[in-house]
RNA sequence: GCCGGAAUAGCUCAAUUGGUAGAGCAACUGACUUGUAAUCAGUAGGUUGUGGGUUCAAGUCCUAUUUCCGGCACCA
């Protein structure tokens, strides 16, 4: 999908489209006040202030025509350059605008763009007429808050998005359509692999068996990977004390987020909303040496979190999730080297997955905000060198993002775009120096001084359930072999003379460990062909009289016409090796 | 949590201005016995998310609430 901001010309053009909105709405609603109308990677919206009054459907249409007359009418779009003397006369009572004129830098020239009979502060640069701004179409709308703070007031955001022809236009629709069909939640329910029910509650599906048997193949394969690499996988309880999170220093930054307690006899438990603190407590279960380091544990662990109700969304944003969480406890020698594997193995699991939108992000402390971040300059100039330092060795592009660090330390987030909806995080490695110190953790070292680990928070898949929603929307829900809850479907050509061979080969290739059904209901073969190609099951096997003859089968791949024959030993050896390639 | 919208059979969707809740698929029963995306006929399936209210009459109007959807805010 074509990004916008960075396309030059799209840039300039939805720009001026939003102008051209502004323009309209002002038409429209006399005492609309505007706060900013910025282009995005999807398209442009503006913020606008119309005292109290909430948009409709309808107004949208209206705002449409109007923009579509403007847009004929085709004013030119003149620039006019300003002191900031100058603009704050000029926009004296537009309370917004002077907002954003006190914000701008002293010396800067500040410019407004006039169209017709209106007027906007704009940076700029726009195109040279609001005629070429016909090919539009408003997207949606709805509130937002002012300067993105949830304590000011709503604002109402439109979006929209334009193009220089017809075509691109309706192409950028079509495609805004077929994401929605490529939407997690439409194939979670088409393919069974997952629902939710009110009475076990909102954000918390349900895994179907498809759904397990699809994350089983992900814990395994995720499971194996760690294994060779020294991980060392741990099961512990989904409920800690509140003093296990007021030690780690959870309590009290994310006690809102937590389920609230439960009190048992003269324990007070919550349900864990993360793992470190039990990992600590592994660690802390035996005295280590240097010689011991890194320490690896992992596990697949059940967390809860109480997440904003405005924030759940399918299996990508969940109270109840399971993470592919590991903690690796190093010496600080050993952080670079450390951190090294763990970018490596990103790259190895995105690679076998065929995951290429992805960028990666730093994410950094706001040192202003000493609230969230605990305060130790020194500790976090380290830490966030240390990660440039092995991202640069590792000739990783990324980029930084300031206050989107964990309280304990920095992080590398790897982000992704979903179907539908803003990025998320998929995979993250985190470096901490703080969770070691609140558990007073050490190990022994070459001079027999006891010494503080340094811990890296890892999550390859992140949570099976995001990293499930991600691969479903990725594959269309066509997921290769290994990955599909079933492989392969066999279907006799006709139940009274094939069954029994159906049966013959529905045994050896159960007994080779494939995921095989058998459809043996009295419908015609097409039907069933339907039914297996709208499953998307990857093979269907086809047996009549000639394969019941030769010991053969057919098969026809998803998504293909062709029927292919072969022994039902060639046949295992082919899809074998596809499974072992990862196919 | 905030601003909007939506909720009708297992699924996808209909139902004029308030006037007897329907269809296709799926399910079930029977017939058909089939070589690659839908064989035919029949049967059953609903307190229209839930609770109040207005009305002679509510799927439709009002109200509260739950869930879902689009954004915003949040995301250890």
């Amino acid at each position: 999908m074509i990004n916008i901001k960075e396309d030059k010309r799209l840039n300039t053009l939805n720009h001026s489209c939003a102008h051209l909105l502004a323009q309209a709405v002002k038409h429209l609603f006399n005492d609309a006040k505007f706060w900013v109308g910025p282009v995005t990677t999807e398209g442009f919206y503006y913020d606008i202030d119309l005292n109290g009054y909430t948009l409709t459907e309808e107004d949208l249409e209206k705002i449409s025509k109007e923009m579509k007359k403007l847009a004929k009418d085709g004013k030119r779009i003149y620039r006019e350059e300003l002191t900031k003397k100058e603009a704050l006369e000029k926009f004296k009572d537009d309370p917004y605008k002077i907002d954003i004129i006190n914000e701008l830098p002293k010396e800067e020239v500040i410019s407004c763009y006039t169209q017709g009979d209106f007027t906007d502060l704009c940076r700029g640069p726009h195109v040279d007429s609001v005629k070429e701004c016909k090919n539009f179409k408003l997207l949606k709308f709805s509130g937002s808050y002012y300067k993105g703070d949830s304590k000011n007031k709503v604002l109402q955001r439109i979006y929209g998005v334009c193009f220089d022809n017809k075509e691109d236009l309706e192409n950028y629709l079509q495609e805004l359509e077929e994401a929605k069909e490529r939407d997690h939640r439409k194939i979670g329910k088409e393919l069974e692999i997952f629902m939710t029910d009110d009475l076990v509650g909102k954000g918390m599906p349900l895994w179907l068996p498809n759904g397990a048997l699809i994350r089983k193949q992900l814990e395994n394969y995720i499971y194996e990977k760690e294994q060779k690499l020294g991980y060392k996988h741990v099961y512990t309880p989904c409920v800690g004390t509140v003093d296990l999170y007021k030690i780690s220093g959870h309590w009290d930054h994310y006690k809102e987020n937590m389920f609230p307690e439960m009190k048992v006899d003269d324990e007070q438990f919550v349900l864990r909303p993360m793992n470190c603190p039990h990992h600590m407590l592994v660690y802390k279960n035996s005295l280590h040496s240097y010689r011991d380091l890194p320490i690896r544990i992992g596990e697949f662990a059940t967390d809860f979190r109480y997440e904003a109700s405005g924030a759940v969304k399918g299996l990508e944003r969940v109270r109840c999730m399971c993470q592919n969480d590991a903690h690796l406890f190093v010496t600080p020698e050993q952080i670079g080297e450390e951190f090294k594997k763990v970018v490596e193995l990103i790259l190895e699991v995105y690679k076998d997955f065929g995951i290429k939108n992805y960028k990666f992000r730093l994410s950094l402390r706001d040192p202003l905000d000493k609230e969230k971040y605990f305060d130790d300059d020194e500790m976090w100039n380290n830490a966030e060198n240390k990660l440039r330092e092995v991202l640069n060795e590792l000739k990783i592009e990324y980029f930084e993002a300031i206050g989107e660090a964990a309280f304990y330390g920095p992080k590398l987030d790897v982000e992704v775009k979903p179907a539908v909806g803003p990025e998320e995080t998929l995979s993250t490695c985190q470096l901490d120096f703080l969770l070691p110190r609140n558990f007073e953790l050490n190990y022994i070292d070459k001079d027999g001084s006891r010494q503080t680990p340094v811990v890296l928070h890892r999550a390859i898949f992140g949570t099976f359930d995001r990293f499930t929603a991600f691969i479903l929307e990725e594959t269309k829900g066509i997921l290769p072999l290994w990955l599909s809850a079933t492989q392969i479907n066999i279907i006799p050509v006709n139940n009274e003379y094939h069954l029994e061979y159906a049966e013959e080969v529905l045994d050896i290739l159960k007994e080779e460990g494939f995921r095989v059904t058998l459809d043996s209901r009295d419908e015609k073969l097409s039907y069933k062909m339907r039914e297996s190609q709208i499953k998307k099951i990857p093979y269907t096997l086809i047996l009549g009289d000639k394969e019941k003859e030769e010991k053969e089968i057919s098969y026809r791949k998803y998504s293909t016409k062709e029927t292919t024959t072969l022994t039902l030993k060639d046949f295992i050896k082919k899809i074998n090796n596809k499974i072992k390639n990862r196919e």
